[in-house]
DNA sequence: CGAGTTTGACCAGCGC
DNA sequence: GCGCTGGTCAAACTCG
């Protein structure tokens, strides 16, 4: 099978700061590597500074990726294999020469296209013959698994060590390399390249110390310059680093890319361990709870929570990040719901301490054995992204076993609570910080970026961080299946005109589609093929009017004036927005069994529903009541969350849920359920221990967040638009039987780490779990926007859809960076055919540090280089 | 320290 | 029976 992945021709011209960087680093790892040859191989004579050791490589070299008339060859072997003593043990004959140099400079919007080195982490230490062949052949086995390696031979290593030309004959080449093989390969060998990347530096800047440390000026920093002095082939010096560090005033890309609290998705993996669990749970209460009386809820639970315990919630509280109350809730069963599971096991921190994150797996997986992070449902498996918390709030509390949070939390200064994407407590932060301190030290972008952070300029300046993922390049929100993009507005080729925001939706097809397609609850207002019933009056509404409807069923776009492709006008089953506020007494509740059946409580509970619906700018409004509020989710078919409050009032059980109205979102719905039992409250009274009341300070913060809200509502209910839009596009590839996962990445009007939106399945890449989605995280800009998709290897797709939106990203940004035609694998060869002849050119595959392997001591090593697209 | 908020999780109802 | 969905709980958190 071709592989429009394997196509493209590069030459080898280092231009790369990187290759230059990598070069540098050659020099030292083969001094190093010359002493430590000379010494002995006892690992524990490495240093117990960390500084690092160098040894010779000993995976064999990657085959080229095949390709028709041009290669691939930036595949270097690079092992690095951490010793009993924790040092890392760098091996350096890696092909430093291999880096496929940057593409055509003079074209300002030239991309570099980045591709990757496998690398082959090794955590086992030095390894006897028959180990270093025993794991070649290993890694020589086929392989299904998105992390894995091929490995070439020692000679090709040699060669390319010594710079000899890379690229290898095609009768050398693995004509059985599938698509999905290199897909693998590369997507994988990214995680190595980072580390090699990371090791090498660590040895550049070994040296740096050493030589500071001969200068006997411990304060001392590396002059401009100084470390470069080495570097032979290398014209990224350190002039060079500050230039770059210059341009980007106080490490704002870094901030650009640090990691928000990126939640992942639940992929296919993670899923079906859910399901397994869910299964086991309701094997277990199906005698029990089900079959005979009734329990009570923890009465349940406590039945329950034994069989949870065993699998999901047990991995979870197995991960050690969150010793908290996770593993069995008092009042809830801790059972594991397949629809709750959204995050695999463990997925709540990492914690490098955690034998999930380290033991050793049986699969053939080459990570396996080493320290990255394992993949929690699959063990022996490695995530290829780093896990990250997902609840700020509520993580290592009690330290956790992370080591990252010590005692409590860091509180924020601004108080109040910072949504998920906030950095505070994300280990992403500190690591990456720190591995971009170590990359460059002195602060420039380091040196496996294709380019500085904020150098980028048109139209490539469209992207916010030079740091891009393998696949996605934005970040997608766990808990609203939104994607936040890297990338800045595209001037040019945007396909939502007159301001909107354009988003990449991983938005679901309509289940007529695909029938098959179960578990996408990305969120009512992004899939507005599933047009629910509008909340109230469920009289005034059929079921669903919308099965087909074109777009925007709920006017959601009404108030984005006239560039929408969707109807400004509300559907007919929803209710005409009051202009004024007004009061009407709700006939049912929604639900259409409720009117008839169901008599006592529920009928008295929706005898006493009354929906309110007031014209508001505020989401809170006084009713004469207090509230204390207990919940907030997204329900399908409204982009705006729902909270729910009680009344605060002893004995008093009156409940309201508001939600602003999708058909006027101006208005306020409030529905109240049940009656108070007390007198309302005066002003006073109200504010009396409320918190939304008085100080200044809380009053701007409400402003502040009443803002954001508003702009992260316009964001949704654009978004809602354009996934509408995008889903034609998807509806096209259906028809023509192809698996496309067509990302419409229309960056036009975008901001900095702006929402962006999916359109493709989103069952298979992102979290289908967005109906426990609360209130959706917005971006918030002080913080940067970076944060990590995290993709589960095993996740069905994802190496398409990755690459898919990569191609996608690329051939909407720059017509002169476009994809291979090489017509396999027709999904995301096809994105758009009409670019198919131009310049042959790669996704980007450049790591995210975020989705890096996290917590040192880290194993390997990475590589990344960047193969210059040729003409053919 | 109490009140309020956030948010992952639990659970029941319902539709397929 | 399974999966989706809305409602709710409650630990962890913030704030006054
Ligand atoms: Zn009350």
């Amino acid at each position: 099978m071709a592989s429009s992945f394997s196509s493209p021709s590069y030459s080898h011209s280092s231009c790369s700061p990187l290759v230059a960087a990598l070069q540098e680093a050659r020099g030292i790892v083969q001094a190093k590597e010359d002493a430590v040859l000379g010494t002995s191989k006892d690992l524990s004579s490495v240093n117990s500074k960390g500084s690092t050791t160098l040894r010779p490589r000993e995976g064999k070299m990657n085959k080229p990726l095949r390709a028709k008339k041009t290669l691939f060859v930036s595949k270097t072997i690079h092992r690095t294999v951490r010793s009993r003593a924790e040092a890392k043990v760098l091996t350096a004959k890696s092909s430093l020469h291999h880096q496929v140099a940057c593409p055509d400079q003079d074209k300002d919007k030239g991309f570099h296209h980045s591709t990757v080195v496998m690398s082959c982490p090794n955590s086992q230490g030095f390894l006897s013959p028959q180990e270093k062949e025993q794991e070649v052949s290993c890694h020589e086995e086929p392989r299904n698994s998105l992390l894995d390696l091929k490995f070439g031979t020692e000679q090709e290593t040699e060669d390319r060590a010594k710079g000899k030309a890379l690229v290898a004959p095609l009768d050398q080449r693995d004509d059985d390399l599938t698509h999905t093989e290199d897909v693998h390969a590369n997507c994988g060998s990214i995680l190595c390249q980072y580390e090699r990347l990371r090791a090498l530096t660590s040895a550049v800047l070994e040296r740096r110390s050493a030589a500071n440390t001969r200068e006997g000026s411990e304060g001392h920093h590396f002059k401009e310059g100084e470390y470069s002095t080495n570097t032979t082939s290398g014209s990224f010096t350190c002039e060079e680093e500050e230039r770059m560090a210059a341009q980007q005033p106080d490490k704002v890309g870094v901030g650009k890319a640090e990691a928000k609290v990126g939640v992942a998705d639940a992929t296919a993996a993670s899923k079906a361990a859910a399901k397994a669990g869910a299964k086991k749970r309701k094997a277990g209460d199906g005698t029990s709870a089900k079959g005979g009386v009734k329990k009570t809820k923890q009465a349940k639970g406590k039945a329950k929570a034994g069989v949870a315990k065993k699998d999901g919630r047990g991995k979870k509280g197995a991960a050690g990040s969150t010793p908290q109350k996770q593993q069995q809730r008092p009042g809830s069963n801790g059972s594991l719901s397949s629809q709750d599971h959204f995050y695999p096991a463990g997925y709540y921190g990492y914690d490098p301490a955690n034998p999930m994150y380290q033991q050793p797996g049986p699969g053939p997986f080459p990570y396996a054995h080493t320290g990255y992070f394992q993949h929690p449902v699959s063990p022996g498996k490695v995530h290829l992204y780093r896990p990250v918390p997902t609840s700020p709030g509520k993580q290592h509390k009690h330290g956790g076993a992370s080591g990252l949070v010590g005692g409590s939390p860091p509180r924020h200064k601004h108080g109040g609570y910072r949504p998920p994407h906030g950095l505070t407590q994300s280990p992403l932060k500190s690591e990456k910080e720190r591995v971009f301190e170590a990359l460059s030290p002195l602060g420039g972008t380091p040196s496996f970026l294709s380019h500085p952070f904020g150098s980028v300029t048109s139209p490539t300046h469209k992207l916010d961080s030079p740091i891009l993922l393998p696949g996605f390049m934005g970040e997608l929100s766990p808990t609203t299946g939104l994607a936040y993009s890297y990338f800045f507005p595209s001037e040019k080729h945007g396909s939502n005109p007159g301001g909107m925001p354009s988003w990449l939706g991983w938005a679901s097809p309509p289940k007529e589609m695909d029938k098959n397609m179960k578990g996408h609850q990305n969120g009512g207002w992004a899939n507005m093929h599933y047009p629910k019933h509008y909340p109230y009056p469920a009289a005034a509404m059929g079921k669903e009017g919308g099965k087909g409807m074109p777009t925007d069923p709920y006017g959601y776009m009404g108030h984005y004036g006239p560039s929408t492709s969707a109807p400004a006008a509300a559907p007919a089953q929803a209710p005409a927005p009051q202009k004024q506020t007004k009061k009407k007494k709700s006939s049912s509740s929604s639900s259409k069994k409720k009117d008839s059946e169901d008599g006592g409580k529920k009928e008295q509970k929706s005898s006493t529903k009354e929906v309110v619906e007031v014209e508001s700018k505020s989401d809170q409004i006084d009713d004469g009541y207090r509230w204390r509020k207990y919940g907030q989710k997204l329900v399908k078919g409204n982009p705006f969350p729902r909270s729910y409050y009680k009344c605060t009032h002893p004995g008093c059980n009156v409940r309201k849920h508001v939600e602003r109205s999708q058909a006027n979102p101006k208005c306020i719905v409030t529905t109240y359920e049940g009656k108070h039992n007390h007198e309302k409250l005066n002003k006073e009274q109200r504010a009396a221990g409320s918190r939304s009341g008085s100080s200044k300070k809380s009053k701007a913060k409400q402003q502040e967040a009443q803002a954001k809200q508003q702009v992260q509502e316009r964001e949704r209910a654009a978004a809602a638009a354009a996934a509408a839009s995008a889903h034609a596009q998807a509806q096209e590839a259906a028809k023509a039987g192809r698996n496309i996962h067509n990302l419409t990445v229309d960056t036009s009007n975008q901001m900095e780490g702006e929402i962006i939106h999916c359109l493709t399945d989103p069952n298979q890449i992102i979290a289908s779990n967005a109906h426990k989605v609360h209130l959706p995280p917005f971006h918030d800009e002080k913080n940067g926007s970076a944060f990590s998709p995290i993709i589960l290897p095993d996740t069905p797709n994802m190496e398409v859809a990755a690459i898919s939106a990569s191609a996608a990203v690329f051939a909407n940004m720059d017509p002169a960076v476009q994809l291979v035609p090489s017509g396999s694998p027709p999904d995301w060869t096809q994105l758009d055919s009409a670019r198919q002849n131009a310049v042959v050119s790669q996704p980007l595959a450049v790591p995210n540090l975020g989705d890096l392997p996290h917590g040192l001591p880290t194993p390997s090593h990475m590589l990344v280089t960047t193969p210059t697209p040729c003409e053919i």
